[in-house]
DNA sequence: TGAAAACATTTTAGGCTTAAAACAATTTGG
DNA sequence: CCAAATTGTTTTAAGCCTAAAATGTTTTCA
């Protein structure tokens, strides 16, 4: 059951390779799928977290990104470990500062540097908020097996390295 | 090898189930791995589109959904499609009507409804996209077998009826 | 029939997000 | 040393996005 534009009918006719657009539409089906289930997923967290929290998301995924930096972060550091604009940062934080979640101060050793931390208050808030988040997910993957779990998470890291090799292709 | 809170151990324990605060941390990483494949890559596509067509993401998705119906379709049926709120549909449209890219029209059955179509200029500069990016998507997955790619389709398609009952549970 | 419910869309208010430019501080290399 | 490059952050302008309320239309059903 060979695909339609399977390369080894063009193994002797280099033109043809060249000619012939590749068939992708098997990876286009697997990215929309992926983006479906990030959004669904997605979704539901963020409505979950604004009934029973009145929070958003960016707040809540910031404040999880600071629960594991007891010492804090910089805001470059934030901004590449959650994948979002510098600038994006420089907004959440502000409203976060404002409402007393996060601490904020210039660094000393090097005056450009902003390090923000959770706050006790923000501390307490995320974990309360953090315990609950992991049973939502935990509902949401339910009728993963174990073994599905296992073989997504690898997959998934494949993918990871995969789309993290393209772009470095073109932005090198 | 099982699990910590593997529950075999506690079959004859009611109060155990409920007292013990079962492990979630690999859903929870599963997700997260989830989030950031598509995180990374959806900023390369978005970054793509807006480099080589100065087009943004939104706006490739609003007409990929309408390429898909020459009849057009109601901006609930887009809605739902791209899973994203209603009023969201009405600006992105707006913005693409005022660009030529869409047609808009109302429904001579039902004057509530507004039917979006592609005009030609918007058909012909989707396709002209939708041809790179397919490559896009193809390379970005390039590492993946074939095999992967059916495997991952397969755990997708499990991942997003978990989660779609999960959601069905929480709003009936 | 005609009020109530349901539906499709728009509006509103606020927050999120990006890319690019601007600004400030530090590091580097001649 | 010091000009140039680099780095970290903020600002800007524009667009995206959501939830909830408002508006207009159609359907339901008592």
């Amino acid at each position: 059951m060979p695909a339609v534009n399977d390369c080894s009918k063009m193994l002797d006719s280099e033109t043809k390779v060249v000619e012939t657009p590749e068939d992708h539409a098997d990876e286009l089906r697997l990215w929309l799928r992926l983006l479906t289930c990030t959004t669904l997923i997605e979704g539901e967290v963020r409505g979950r977290l604004r009934q029973r929290f009145d929070v958003t998301l960016p707040r809540f995924d910031l404040m999880a990104q600071l629960d594991k930096a007891p010492d804090g972060m910089t805001l470059s550091d934030v901004s590449k470990r959650m994948m979002v604009s510098n600038g994006n940062v420089t907004g959440l934080v502000e409203r976060l500062v404002e409402s007393g979640h996060l601490d904020r101060r210039t660094s000393e050793t090097d005056r450009r540097v902003q390090v923000i931390r959770l706050t006790k208050l923000g501390r307490a808030e995320f974990r309360r908020m953090a315990a609950e988040h992991e049973t939502w997910i935990a509902d949401l993957f339910a009728e993963l097996s174990p073994k599905d779990v296992r073989e997504l998470m690898r997959l998934l890291a494949k993918t990871k390295a995969s789309a993290q090799k393209s772009a470095a292709r073109r932005r090198p």
